[in-house]
DNA sequence: TTGTAGGCGTTATCAT
DNA sequence: ATGATAACGCCTACAA
């Protein structure tokens, strides 16, 4: 690889001007400009980018924390993230935490060793406290689908429980009084939330809460197969069934079809995040939208306006969650 | 951040011992690295690694590019490259190249002025004479899903061709004889190959080839269902469909659903891939398995072995598909 | 076993 | 507008 310093001997200028054409950090003479970039494309000069770093303390290097590098749902995340970064030369280095506290931190100082100019964390199982820490540190950082008081200007989440009300009122404005919930694990925020929206969508029905009806899953398939089997095992009544994610909505709706269980006809079953294999279910499943694209491409403006000083649209913390209404839900 | 130098400082000994046992690249006394580590420890140390690079020339650092980041087929192949890199200490910078040849050269170009060590590659657009020439320019890197003779040595693959005879055959030997078969673009090896080795199975059964049975997708979704309505409208016959990847099957599932058809009653239908979303469909998806976790984990392998000089176990070349036999196909 | 000193390829601060 | 020249933080012969 040609390096600055032979394209300024073959400009016959210094390397500090090849610099200045580089980065146009300083006016350079039009003509000087043409003989730089000749013997640039002569060379096929690209400039290091390590050494670049280096002597700029900048990385141009952006890290994400993610949970999972699977799944439809960081997918999405991700490819946005990728695109927006992209289109500004910027590159993106990522690392998953396997929601475990011990690998998400152990990530970030991966990433951070990495000299990342910023990171985009997904983190579930690190403490808050440890997170105001990293930004006590000067660590720049933005927090997705997680909100933590301190640090909340740099918080970009859905309204889980608004969410959670939402699928819930979906179910009762239907007509359904009988309504079982399958959750994720209650120690992830975003299941208590949604769980919590839950309930405050009962209580305005005036439908009391039936521990009968709650199930804890975890988030996966296989939670909603357990949670069906269960609801049907403890002979329970209920005419609905509301999951905290698409997953176990899937998972629920695929043992619905094992019992034999006519859906939506004898069960109505609603799901949450909108993820895109959610209309390859039969029938196909009503759910709550996770605009995760927006919210990938929303950390990353926020990276571009507080990291690299750059303009754009308007900032947006909070996004809301809305019913996508399809096959699985029915009157009663 | 602490440097190595104050490190050194604190530590009373040299800058090259402190990197002497950050690196264990000679042997040092005891005592002294005692010293150095408990330094390292008091100042908070963290090498720099944008220096570590260029003063090393290795970054420690491999590139992926591939078509999408999102998408259930690359979201398994990153997460299993992601996992393998990281247990030795290095990480990944990911790329989108959006089958598009413009963009997989810029994200080649991209990722090498990144300084990777290594480039993984899943690129469709691209010509075989540029990745040549890319092998010949002294570039490190391993081709995935694709074969180039010329560079045979670093292309890790899946016998589409046989694939694609098993997936029909599979049809043929449940006694279907009217078999309809929906394409990827067929300007994509992969789906030109699964092509071939339909009509190598159809040959075997003595099955002429009808080109009204053909259908061109594009591996999306939405080809699978036009593809289906397509076959329909033209008031062909058939009691089977073989689909060149499991959303296309998706589709075609749902658009069966619609008209209504009875699954597999009426109609078999199998596709290729096994995407973690492939048993979500009803009737369950049969199909054809493509290990690409597998892959993935082989492809960072021969970075390993071949970049890093690491003996990991013996490489593998070319992997082989089977058949997943859930619910969408039946017997004629 | 340890220290010295010269690079790695840029950027950035001075002069000029 | 351009050119020297010091950083940037670390690695690595080469010496001691």
């Amino acid at each position: 690889m040609a390096t600055i310093y032979e394209v300024s001997r073959l400009a016959g200028v210094s390397l500090a001007t090849v610099s200045r054409v580089i980065n146009n950090t300083a006016p350079v003479r039009e003509a000087t400009r043409v003989k730089v970039e000749a013997a640039m494309n002569e060379l096929g000069y690209r400039p290091n980018s390590v050494a670049q770093s280096l002597a700029s303390n900048r990385s141009n290097s952006i890290g994400i924390l993610v949970s999972e590098l699977s799944g439809p749902f960081y997918g999405e995340l991700l490819s946005r993230i990728e695109a927006e970064f992209r289109a500004v030369g910027k590159h993106v280095i990522i690392a998953a935490g396997h929601s475990d506290a011990e690998m998400e931190r152990e990530s970030i100082e991966f990433l951070r060793s990495r000299n990342c100019d910023a990171l985009i964390l997904h983190v579930e199982s690190v403490s808050d406290n440890y997170l105001r820490g990293l930004a006590d540190g000067g660590c720049a950082f933005v927090l997705i689908n997680r909100y933590v008081r301190a640090i909340a200007e740099r918080c970009i989440t859905l309204d889980n429980r608004h969410g959670g009300y939402l699928a819930t009122r979906h179910m009762l404005q239907l007509g359904h009084r009988e309504i079982a919930y399958v959750s994720g694990p209650m120690w992830k925020n975003d299941a208590k939330e949604r769980y919590a929206g839950h309930l405050e969508a009962l209580a305005e029905f005036g439908v009391s809460e039936n521990k009968a009806l709650f199930f804890e899953g975890d988030f996966q398939e296989t939670g909603g197969v357990r949670a069906l089997q269960h609801f049907l095992a403890a002979d329970a009544s209920f005419s609905a069934l509301v999951c905290a994610n698409d997953e176990m909505a899937s998972g629920a709706i695929t043992a619905a079809h094992d019992i034999p269980l006519e859906l939506p006809d004898q069960l109505s079953v609603i799901g949450f995040d909108n993820v895109n294999f959610s209309h390859y279910t039969y029938p196909k499943l009503t759910t709550i939208d996770y605009p995760i694209a927006e919210i990938g491409q929303m950390a990353a403006r926020w990276v571009l306006k507080n990291v690299y000083s750059q303009t754009t649209t308007e900032l947006k913390a909070i996004f809301e969650p809305r019913v996508i209404e399809r096959d699985s839900t029915q009157k009663i």
